[in-house]
DNA sequence: CCTTGACCTGGAGCGCACTCCAGGTGCGAA
DNA sequence: TTCGCACCTGGAGTGCGCTCCAGGTCAAGG
């Protein structure tokens, strides 16, 4: 099985040094190996999760929801339903973001074209 | 003309008074009247450029941006061009923000699948 | 061996966008 | 006139999510 430092982890996932170290004090990312010197051992399962919370963290959940998560998908297969319950109340969460963002778009576009006939009324 | 109290423009823009005193100290709204004894009075124009900061901010348009953008419309008719180029600009920032939160929401998609998908091997 | 660069720890600091506070004033109703 | 609530100011504090730092360790190449 394939193994990864932190750096090369920091490559695939876009996610620094910091924010990764950062990840494992909070107990967003649990049981990573480590080698003889102390130095952190990523699989490829970790760079899964790390994917996961990425997905997550680019669609606005914060983090304490994330820490939940991490802690049902450590606690074992009974809590998936709990997960699934998690996961689609993000994702409905998500569709209200974008549709807000959708709604006040519009009020942008409006804005712009409002500009745009008083230029062509002045011009 | 109608003028507002502080007040009822909280209750009408959703800006917390704090946040409207904050936003004129940090010249994102300027030349707001005052009663003889100090208090805040707004107009209808005044309450117009809110909504306006509100569609802004409700896109994630970060403050210093704003504050651009209040400076452009301070300034006058002749930076309308910069203006418009500055929405459209956010415009598509909108736009590429809604494109990677449907990018992401399809991962949070498959995964909530995957669950089902174990859940109905399983059960 | 020695250097060098990636990595380690605990803890402090940062940028953003507010939010709260203390202490004081304005003003409409009773 | 007095109550009480809305409002005022300058400045400090908050919560989030990192990010940086000092001082030290590990390990591969020369």
């Amino acid at each position: 099985m394939q193994s990864y430092s932190p750096g090369q982890v920091a490559d695939k996932t876009g996610f620094s040094l910091d924010t990764l170290r950062y990840y494992e004090r909070i107990g967003l990312i649990g049981g990573l190996a480590r080698t003889s010197g102390g130095r952190r051992v990523f699989t490829d399962d970790d760079v899964g999760w790390l994917e996961i919370l990425r997905c997550l963290r680019d669609t606005g959940m914060p983090i304490s929801r994330m820490q939940r998560y991490a802690e049902l998908t450590k606690a074992g297969d009974e809590t998936m339903p709990e997960r699934i319950a998690l996961l689609e109340e993000h994702d409905r969460a998500v569709d209200e973001q974008v549709r807000n963002l959708r709604a006040q778009q519009r009020h942008v576009r409006d804005k712009i074209r409002w500009y745009r006939g008083l230029s062509a009324e002045s011009g």
